[in-house]
DNA sequence: CGGGATCGGGATGCTTAAAG
DNA sequence: CTTTAAGCATCCCGATCCCG
């Protein structure tokens, strides 16, 4: 297979953008590992950068995915990688990928020669030189090389990506940063955005809808919708229309629409629809905004399309599990007068609508069963004020109101930990210590 | 201009599932 | 069975827009 591969004129390639934790992991496409893998990932793969330098990178399995680990961070390290950026992974077989890396600006970014990691096999060969046209520091360690061809390159991946179906596999941030990484404006559809959508404001910019009082958005049927531009103070959306847009064309949640100004025209605006669920279900005709999401059809159904999967993160039971044992072998030697917990933060602690459980069976003991104001405190850092709630049927002690702000204002993250002191019992004040998991220090 | 409608975000109670 | 994590439903509130 691996010779065959070989053989033809075009190796199988996937692309990357880097967001998220792309610094510690990458994973790779399912559809690819399944096509041109058979799903048979070796353990580890070779990784040659448009230098020829070479990096041998550990492959983990989780559940049915794949990812790039270890010495990924290395080679992420080496390129300077960016939030934004995307690589091109050509298969040549035998566990092999060349890659190409793009800048923000589509532009090749290569290595300096001085820059050689430790961990890099010593394969490289001689760079070729003369051949750049512009050089552009961007980051340390790293050029700019920005010939045509690269360009082009970067246009047909660009214009492929408007093509792509985009599968379950494919997270809804994933989808964003990969048209946005296209220089496209892409809004991820929900019930909430079926009578005002919000554009994003360098689109709205971009494409001149601050000057314009109404668009024409042309569907993929080629019919087109006349649809308000609404301003308000530094927001532009989508208003009257929109509706009749989305209902026309079945939009579901968390379908994606890219919108293309249409070239030499003044407000007609193309509409490419990504679906996420062949089988989703169709809003009724008479939506109306007040209504909750229940009503578009079984709880599992909805379920299943309003948070798609998380593929680029362990499952949070196995985090759970992982970080109580990590905890009470990463603190062995904390030791405090006070009573004092640990506590692993998890996806729940830390994103979206968040609060943090203490755990039941210290809580029962030093805090009261009634909801109490909360102080914590982190040294050098701050005090914060949060409350606690305790559930009525499960005892579950919960601090919410002020923990987001404790949260944010830490840059708290999944897996770092946090040691609850209690060094107040009256006032219920905590002293919080951070300790951060490394995997989150990557600079 | 004012009242009603709508939206987004936060808070909270409850339920469910998984793990020990 | 208990504990924990996570999601859902509902309510509330402030901001903003629409319409008469």
């Amino acid at each position: 297979m691996d010779r065959m591969l070989k053989r033809r004129s075009e190796s199988p390639s996937f692309f990357k953008v880097m967001y998220g934790d792309y610094k510690n992991k990458l994973l790779l496409p399912r559809a690819f590992v399944i096509k041109n893998l058979n799903e048979d990932v070796p353990s580890k793969l070779t990784l040659t950068s448009p230098s020829r330098r070479s990096w041998r990178v550990s492959v983990k399995k989780v559940d049915d995915d794949f990812f790039l680990c270890s010495e990924w961070k290395t080679f992420a390290k080496d390129h300077a990688l960016q939030v934004g950026e995307f690589i091109v992974f050509s298969y040549n077989g035998n566990s092999d990928f060349r890659l190409k890396i793009f800048g923000k600006d589509f532009c090749m970014k290569v290595p300096l020669p001085e820059k050689i990691s430790a961990e890099s096999v010593s394969n490289s060969k001689k760079e070729t030189k003369g051949k750049e046209r512009e050089q552009i520091t961007i980051h340390p360690g790293v050029k700019h090389v920005c010939p045509e061809e690269i360009r082009n390159l970067a246009a047909a991946v660009t214009e492929k990506m408007a093509c792509i179906s985009i599968n379950t596999s494919t997270t809804g941030h994933e989808k964003c940063e990969v048209m946005e990484a296209a220089c496209s404006f892409t809004v991820i559809f929900e019930p909430s955005t079926l009578y005002r959508m919000d554009v994003p404001r360098w689109a709205a910019i971009a494409n001149g809808l601050k000057e314009k009082d109404s668009i024409v958005l042309l569907d993929p049927c080629g019919r087109s919708w006349p649809v308000k531009i609404i301003k308000r103070d530094v927001r532009i959306e989508m208003g009257a229309g929109w509706s009749d847009f989305c209902i026309s064309n079945r939009l579901n949640t968390s379908d994606t629409c890219r919108f293309t100004l249409v070239e030499g025209s003044d407000n007609f605006i193309r509409v490419d629809i990504l679906r996420t669920s062949s089988a989703g279900i169709p809003i009724p005709k008479q939506a109306s905004a007040a209504m909750t999401m229940s009503t578009y059809g079984p709880k599992e159904a909805m379920q299943a399309l309003t948070y798609p999967r998380v593929f680029e993160s362990v499952p949070s039971r196995l985090v759970g599990t992982q970080n109580t044992v990590r905890a009470d072998i990463a603190f062995p030697a904390f030791t405090s007068d006070y009573p004092y917990c640990t506590v692993t933060m998890s996806r729940s602690y830390v994103n979206g609508k968040i609060s943090v459980y203490l755990p039941a069976a210290f809580a029962r003991k030093y805090l009261k069963s009634s909801p109490r104001e909360v102080i914590l405190e982190v040294p050098k850092r701050g005090v914060w004020f949060t409350q606690y709630t305790v559930g009525t049927q499960l005892s579950q002690y919960r601090l919410v109101t002020g923990w987001k702000d404790f949260v944010q204002d830490n840059d708290l993250e999944v897996d770092d930990v946090c040691i609850f002191e209690l060094v107040d019992r009256e006032n219920i004040k905590f002293k919080v210590t951070i300790v951060r998991n490394e995997l989150n220090l990557v600079a």
